[in-house]
DNA sequence: TGTACATCAGTGAACGCGCGTTCACTGATGTAC
DNA sequence: TGTACATCAGTGAACGCGCGTTCACTGATGTAC
């Protein structure tokens, strides 16, 4: 067939994006070579040329569904101001929309539970995306004692993070929203944000 | 070979038990029947006398795990007063101990991220879990407003699981020592719990 | 200009494995008569 | 007391399936001469 210059480079990247999605919807063990490849309409076979074995698609694919949540975050709070954008990110995170499309969303919600059971090169990868995560959050922080900030920010995201799990792991709807709003408002109130300093809902 | 009267209850809840650890040791999809009876030096071809398949094992064995931790934290915390009690609480909770034996441990930490991929059974023995452990908490926290109790003992559950969860799913040692202490601390004092209150460390 | 060969992304059959589930069977002990 | 049969927890071979991985092959296009 002979293929343009770009043509393998271009497959990989479709092949990370579309295991960014299953890794997230049917966790690391959910991602099935076959499935990801049939997803490109393309045979197993031919997975072995751009990766040694699955776990380094995994790795991958974690990276990237970090990538994208850090580019969405960085588009959706640009010429905002600090409290501004620290209130639209945890509106956004801490949101429905965030909770229903799993697939879409922040690796550390949906995957911490799957980590301790991955190989250290999944591993490392998602230590990478949480520091990266963190450390975003402590510089929306209100100013002030630095250890105090990354302390604030490692118990805020832990809360954002549980937040949404719990709500996506409740299958009683109300009780899963209200434990969302519970949350996202005592977060708020926590990051040292108004309680009714809302931006946008939709994340 | 004709068992004893209890042999047969008797067998079903040693089935449980380890299934109970199983299922918290590599997740829902991890416990495999034959697994589990080997376990109990018998043959994978038995435990279709005990359950009707693998699902009501799953069922069964996140009730008995939710019941250890509801049974663990009576026995911690009985003859103890309300403070003392939820202070001696989130310190088990939240501890090093709890975080590195996940396979006695609470099912929301461990769980969370599993529960949206599992059926409704299993998602309904999940949330009387929830729900019993958020009564729980509500009632140890200081009397006031019913309404904002139950918000606290939220948002406080969503923070203890989300800490207990990134702090296994980091694999430095380091971030994830100071992720548990920096939430620990924080939750306690959102609790109502002065700064030092501490009852023991080990859970 | 024409022939022979190299390149290489992707194909598809095959492998060994563990899974959940089924089912005819075992064999020690009970009960019927 | 002795024989025939019922009970039933557990056995182990077998099933179909999807998995990760391997590998000989394909076939369109490039390059060498």
């Amino acid at each position: 067939m002979r293929y343009a210059e770009t043509h393998k480079s271009e497959t990989r990247r479709r092949l990370v994006r579309a295991a960014a999605g299953a890794v997230r919807a049917r966790g690391p063990e959910g991602v099935s070579v076959a499935q990801i490849m049939a997803e490109l309409d393309l045979t197993h076979g031919g997975f072995y040329a751009h990766f040694p074995n699955k776990q380094a698609l995994v790795v991958a694919a974690i990276a990237e569904a970090f990538d994208q949540g850090h580019r969405r975050f960085g588009r959706l709070t640009e010429s905002m101001d600090r409290e501004t954008a620290l209130a639209a990110f945890i509106d956004a995170y801490v949101s429905t929309a965030h909770r229903d499309s799993p697939e879409r969303g922040c690796p550390i919600a949906i995957l911490a539970g799957d980590l301790p059971r991955q190989g250290s090169a999944v591993r490392k990868a998602f230590d990478a995306g949480v520091a990266a995560m963190l450390a975003r959050i402590a510089g929306w922080l209100p100013p002030g004692d630095d250890a105090a900030r990354h302390s604030l920010a490692n118990s805020l995201m832990a809360e954002m993070a549980g937040a949404v799990a719990l709500s996506r792991a409740l299958s009683d709807t109300d009780v899963a929203a209200r434990l969302l709003d519970d949350c996202r408002g005592r977060i708020k109130a926590r990051a040292g944000l108004s309680e009714g300093a809302s931006s946008s809902e939709n994340g």
